[in-house]
DNA sequence: AGTTTTTTATGACAGGTGTCATAAAAAAAA
DNA sequence: TTTTTTTTATGACACCTGTCATAAAAAACT
């Protein structure tokens, strides 16, 4: 019997997913959970075999969850499930040696082969994404650009960036300036979303 | 045997959807739809008596499947199921005469329930959409602000929004001044968000 | 060591953005 | 009709944003 914790913070998908599961004789959902911490707390208690983990979550992300199990050794199998494709989520997946990664995209029955495929040690990535890490590009912001946009990420004016990092204006802006042009955009807006979208920042 | 048709892009809860409510015995699921187009040509085919909504979808959109569905007076019974509390969304809903609208952090019963009820022809709402109806704000712009707001928001630089009304430069910046003290915001990008959310513009 | 390349830093510049004071025109109220 | 209010319009102002030319400092290469 594989023992499941389902984190997913859409109620309709969450319900679906485990009423659908426990269809299947081998599998069983020992708990629900609605955000973050409470997926921690019933991986916790229950110690499942693999556990399926939303990335948008309130409260903690899939992916911190994926880490921490990680920093504590935690045997439970990990598999992402989520709508984006972003190779900044997939490469903090990889960091946290998640078992899967999977999109919301894939059907029902490839979940659950995934479920088993990873409580036999197995790794599950959806078809598209493994084209996508071939793809990824190089970070090429330079450190003191990445300070800069990390701030300006924050919602931080210029002139808060200037007082946080004891720089002029102008140097500022010309960070940000160079991480708009290397970025090959036109706003830091722009050069923001997308240096998170690769994880870059 | 009530006859329905799903149109939902996202793979995972649509087949979820899909097999569960082939578990009920009055209710048959006869055709999925993964964009607005198929879904659009399968309600046509089928004729069913409910079809579910998803606003959010390639090619054509759930509210307007939901408005043409109006105009050629067809009786298929309408269900919007969505993410999404916006407003705006529950506004043009309204407008169209949808039969339901649920969110999907509803549990599946919710909406199974949801199908007989509108199959009676009884309209059904999320408990939480009710009390938003209430607390629609009205619309404090003006014609011309909306004009300038509306090009805003398809991304046209201030000089465009210029040849576009024939207006000078100092008058757009004015209208989207006072359009975003009106909005009580304090950038255009924002104002854009806030009208399109209320369905303003 | 000296040379080249990269990174870090600065200020000047052009242009965009939001606010304000002001006023004519139109609509509503008296 | 006259007065008041609202809408539409203008240009001046201060501030923000992104680019550029330029240069010192640091790192990498010969």
């Amino acid at each position: 019997m594989i023992r499941v914790v389902i984190a997913e913070d859409q109620k309709m998908l969450r319900g679906a997913l485990t009423s659908l599961l426990k269809l299947e004789d081998d599998i069983e959902v020992v708990a629900e959970a609605a955000d973050g911490l409470a997926a921690w707390d019933a991986i916790m208690k229950y110690q499942p075999d693999v556990c399926l983990l939303d990335i948008e979550m309130p409260s903690m992300s899939g992916l911190e969850i994926a880490e921490k199990l990680k920093q504590v050794k935690n045997m439970t199998r990990v598999i992402i499930v989520t709508t984006f494709a972003r190779p900044g989520y997939l490469q903090k997946a990889i960091d946290a040696q998640v078992d899967g990664y999977l999109l919301k995209d894939e059907p029902i029955d490839f979940l659950i082969e995934a479920i088993r495929s990873v409580k036999r040690g197995e790794r599950v990535l959806s078809t598209d994404l493994a084209a996508a890490l071939f793809l990824k590009e190089v970070n090429p912001l330079t450190e003191r650009e990445m300070d800069v946009l990390r701030l300006a990420k924050e919602g931080m004016t210029t002139r808060e960036i200037v007082s946080t990092l004891f720089l002029t204006d102008g140097t500022v802006r010309n960070y940000l300036s160079s991480a708009i042009q290397k970025l090959e955009v036109t706003t830091r807006q722009q050069a923001i979303e997308k240096a998170k979208n690769n994880g870059w920042i």
